[in-house]
DNA sequence: TTTTATGCAAACAATTTGCAGGTCA
DNA sequence: TGACCTGCAAATTGTTTGCATAAAA
């Protein structure tokens, strides 16, 4: 884990720098996308930290509770990704990879028009695209 | 059920208009919105037809695979709907409301755009609005 | 009558909890 | 040291399967 922000918001929750909990998030840090509980978990103990399936669930509990993580669901998959600015996801339907998407607040308007017609106050939205990326194709 | 197509539907699978199928899709059709297996569940306990829980994991992954029902995550919960028009939803975080959103601009120069950069070959998308319907508000 | 649907119990899988012992600050 | 973290086993929850019976076509 290199990015110090991390530690700090760490420090603030009372919780410990573990070697499970800075393998964890080193490991997202690293993937730079959402991954699955079992990548995760195949990631760790492939750098020789081991941790028991339990301890991950916990943690990674921690980690959503604290905000410093986000539990996503593409496609039916469930996946877990450090919490950043706001953004979509590219999903190949085939490999599976996935890539992070950046628009021009381009829904902006179509939520106030929404927000409008039906009475709702929107806060957020999501939005995923999915296709075959370049290899697959 | 009064929906003549699903009736259609149903007999093209070669599967058969049972009492539970008939309840669960008109169940569905009369909802409109995605609903839950729990919702289904207890939709179908008060009009009588108390359907086995294995019954409708049975019945809910037949019309899924027929594609006549389709299965959605939004905001990390299930909910089977009947396929109809590509729409979008709007979610109220409160009382967990879902109303269908129909855009106009139907996101495909977003799309364009995106698969330009990317490489991806885009062929579909799937777009959510949280938020607080007008009661919970 | 023949094939498919259903209910029950049991199997299976995924996730959570209790507790004893280990670790971090 | 003292509070938190971890691993193990057991409990819980959610979903699927095998098999005998009931119902649709």
């Amino acid at each position: 884990m290199k990015n110090q922000t991390l530690v700090e918001k760490i420090k603030k929750t009372g919780g410990r720098l573990t070697k499970v909990k800075t393998a964890l998030l080193g490991f997202l840090e690293k993937e730079g996308c959402p991954i699955t509980l079992a990548q995760i978990s195949a990631g760790l103990k492939k750098a020789k930290i081991s941790a028991n399936r339990t301890t991950i669930y916990r943690e990674l509990k921690f980690l959503v509770e604290n905000k410093i993580v986000e539990k996503i669901v593409l496609g039916g998959v469930e996946y877990y990704e450090l919490i950043s600015e706001h953004h979509h996801h590219l999903i190949c339907l085939k490999c599976r990879k996935i890539e992070e998407v950046f628009l021009d607040n381009h829904l902006e308007s179509q939520e106030k028009k929404i927000a409008k017609k039906s009475g709702f106050k929107i806060t957020g939205h999501a939005l995923e695209f999915f296709g075959f990326c370049k290899k697959c194709n």
